[in-house]
DNA sequence: CATTAACCTTCCATCCTCGGGAAGGTCAAG
DNA sequence: CTTGACCTTCCCGAGGATGGAAGGTTAATG
């Protein structure tokens, strides 16, 4: 199989799977005439590594979890410390969004949006507590 | 006032401040020294974008919302617009984590995580629609 | 046989938002 | 005079690709 016929197998741009093949997660043969030569097993690789990488796994994650999943030997409890690791990244970031969402849903609300320039939204993001040099103290 | 005092004021890295020069979100003068010199107006400009950046808008809308915030016939609507279609960004991308989420927590709830090398994880990665590619009918 | 179109190759640059670190200039205190 | 804390510019790297240029290969046409 060309590139070709792996990208449009594993729905990965033909880019892409040149690139993880530059880092190292694929490593598929060469033919006389210098393109790449797909094997099965390389095109069920590129189909695990989008799906991983469709879940969030980092490239990093994706080459740990690639070596468990060729592992026959591996504890499952390895594969799942990784997902686990990965779900708390992603709640922390899910966290952080709807913190942002609500302060920004806020602002949106208490601004008129109309013709006139008093907005709470640039209110908000001008004021607060700069700090400020130490001057002459009026103490 | 140096790089290093609005750093402090600002609660931005000096790094920041710089590259936020660089792509001209501001423009300090310079000492004789050839240090950058701040004014107050930088340093609010500063803080502004420390907040605006907080709430995860992105440089080019923080260049938007700081030119609207300096227009003082500025549209409050103008303002709103450009948050709203953050909040929507910001929900999609909620969205979008939320169902990785539930799917990695389902995974991970249904794997052991013990010794033994069967994993649902690794199965539901390696496994699913891949396509193939047209070879003789078997019909 | 010549051409064309669809492949494929490598290499280099770009996106975004900085952060790290090198090499070197400046300034105030002791 | 030295020390240490500043400051400067410059280049490199991250993650994870993506775009494009310049050129080789192959299959199907006329």
């Amino acid at each position: 199989m060309n590139i070709g016929d792996v990208a449009r197998l594993s729905g990965l741009p033909a880019k892409t799977i040149r690139y993880y093949e530059a880092i190292g997660l694929v490593d598929p043969l060469r033919s006389n005439n210098g393109y790449r030569a797909f094997r099965e097993s390389d095109l069920h690789k590129l189909h695990f590594l989008g799906r991983a990488r469709s879940l969030g796994f980092s490239i990093e994650d994706c080459r740990t979890l690639l070596a468990l999943y060729q592992d026959r030997s591996r504890a499952s409890a390895d594969v799942k410390l990784v997902a686990t690791e990965h779900l708390g990244r992603i709640d922390a970031k899910i966290s952080e969004l709807v913190e942002m969402r609500n302060t920004v849903a806020h602002l949106i609300d208490a601004c008129a949006g109309d013709q006139r320039p008093d907005c709470p939204i640039l209110g908000d993001l001008g004021s607060g507590p700069i700090k400020r040099l130490a001057g002459p103290s009026t103490h």
